[in-house]
DNA sequence: AAGGGGTTTGAAATCGTTTACAATGTCCGC
DNA sequence: GCGGACATTGTAAACGATTTCAAACCCCTT
């Protein structure tokens, strides 16, 4: 149905092979024909096609994308970052959900390896490269994004969530707070990775941490509803939560507000990663900003600069976050802590 | 470097022919062989290349998508409805994020039919299908989402607008509201219907709408700021504000916090589409809900529909809207109205 | 006018599949 | 033991592009 090569070398009187160095700009064509078949070309609309570019070429010009909630939003902006990188360069995009699961995600793996990506951009479930072994085999270039995935030729884009927690916790703790309940996630880097910032603040301000206080759960608003009533339960109950998942944050401001505790002056409430509502909520939301566009972006130019070299040692590039003070964190009520 | 057709053959001892006879699953082919080849693909971690799958067959397996904002939760979830069926009918999705830009959008059509994808799921920027006509022409299914396209064979999903509005408004005018604004968007099928269930509501209860009350701009969070402090402003001023598009609405809400005004009581709002956080806010949001996972399902639905019998007349659907009441709006205060 | 360099063009091979067709093998009844 | 039906296997031709190679052509020098 489409036009092809034959049909345009057809109409322009010429070898498919003169088509083929017309549309791709090749030197040593006389103009007359080149002229011709551009009239050809425009007047059947062809297009060729990539199916049979790729199989002939080995390149491929897709970059394939699993990531493991598209509707979160954090991800959502880091699509947008990767898609506007990858169209830059000239890449398409295909794109997967593995909604947190491992065996989606496994499946998906094997969708982009009979795609033939030139490369792959991750949000790993888990923490083992085991179902990209077979990628990472054809030297299929793999940049895993927001979480940590070791392996040889494993580039890494996240950002730096040790110390992004930190600065929550050191504000938290230097408008007064001790008791401090921190709401993360189970089994995923990036949780660790932000108990350890908790931690890290407790110790640098010579504060010993309550590991009690750290309730852990998946990344779904559900699970932060249950982990948020855990925390308010305590006796003597937080003055402060430390909410260090975003999909986690809906959830734990509806069991906020079910107890009827007002920010900032009965909690202070400090979130993970900015949101465009954030500033909406009442009071707006002081979290910890992170740069998602520029995670997308980052991963795209990782994944070129291994295509471009592919033997080039892996690489882990850590963004900065960065603290936003707005109204849902204030100095404790005293007697309450 | 990936293994092929031949790898297999050769460990196997047998053709290329009975390689694809036992990968595809075909009859007639001896326990004995069948055994030796499914051993080698294993031993070989063989996947048959789609690249090389597509020149042969036809068909492609990909169905293309083509979004107005990846970063607009309702696209978002439309997509994830996409994405899910997509899969579970075997097929992948090529993303593209058209940016509201036509130019952006013609580039991405362009790059669909060079992919060969199978059909194309688009929300488009306009309301022409100028940029599509090679596709049809090529019997390229094209569904639009969201917003309306005409065209031979071409299938539509969306909401149902005007009666979505309608319910918003009707809700307001039982409240006594008489001076309504309306935040919408210019030159997009969405707000257009939607404005047209503005007036219908007044209309069916007899009362005579304000046209000028309609302020109108992109579906962007700053110009539904601008809109809104642009009625804010009129005199008198609006009682009630129908924001109908959501990125607008993040806008709106600024200017309305900004204006010092509180909801319900010195001003009521209702939103269009549903959001996670619409819950969250103080008051927690009246809007009308979409039911935008199953309109991304439907799209899909009807892509493959007119895969299955290319010729098939164009097919509209409407999905049903719902009001969903919280707390944002109320009676009006006497006398300012 | 013949030879030689460089440019322009086309024929044909190739990529990894599927598939039509031909060639073999097997099994049965006579 | 032989012919025929049927099952099994392999050979080779597509699909639509790129790319190598050689043929054809042009122009200039001798």
């Amino acid at each position: 149905m489409a036009p092809t090569n034959k049909d345009v070398a057809r109409r322009a009187g010429v070898s498919i092979a003169t088509v083929s160095r017309v549309v791709n700009q090749l030197p040593n064509v006389r103009p007359a024909l080149r002229r011709r078949v551009l009239r050809a070309v425009k007047e059947l609309n062809y297009e060729p096609s990539r199916t049979a570019q790729r199989l002939r070429v080995k390149r491929s010009h897709v970059l394939g994308v699993i990531v493991s909630d598209i509707q979160n939003p954090f991800f959502t902006s880091v699509v947008r970052g990767i898609e506007d990188t990858a169209y830059q360069h000239g890449y398409s995009l295909v794109l997967c959900n593995s909604d947190e699961d491992t065996a989606k995600e496994k499946l998906y793996i094997d969708v982009m390896r009979a795609e033939g990506v030139a490369g792959l951009i991750v949000a790993p479930t888990r923490q083992t490269n085991t179902h990209l072994r077979a990628l990472l085999q054809q030297h299929i270039p793999v940049v895993a994004i927001d979480r940590v995935l070791h392996g040889k030729h494993l580039d890494n884009v996240m950002v730096d969530n040790v110390e992004g927690a930190r600065q929550a916790v050191i504000h938290l703790l230097e408008l007064g707070h001790r008791r401090i309940g921190m709401v993360s996630t189970r089994f995923i880097s990036t949780g660790t990775e932000r108990q350890q910032g908790y931690l890290n603040a407790f110790q640098e301000r010579g504060l010993r941490a309550d590991r009690r206080l750290i309730a852990l759960g998946a990344p779904k608003p559900e699970s932060g509803y249950a982990c948020t009533r855990e925390l308010l339960n305590r006796e003597p109950r937080p003055t402060a939560i430390f909410v260090a998942n975003n999909m986690m944050l809906v959830g734990a401001l509806s069991a906020i507000r079910e107890a009827g505790l007002r920010a900032p002056h009965e909690i202070s409430i400090v979130g993970f990663d900015d949101l465009p509502w954030a500033p909406l909520l009442e009071p707006p939301l002081t979290t910890i900003a992170q740069p998602t566009y520029e995670l997308g972006k980052c991963a795209v130019e990782l994944a070129l600069k291994r295509i471009a070299s592919p033997d080039r040692a892996a690489e882990q590039v850590r963004l900065k976050t960065g603290l936003i003070v707005r109204g849902s964190t204030g100095a404790p009520k005293m007697g309450a802590a």
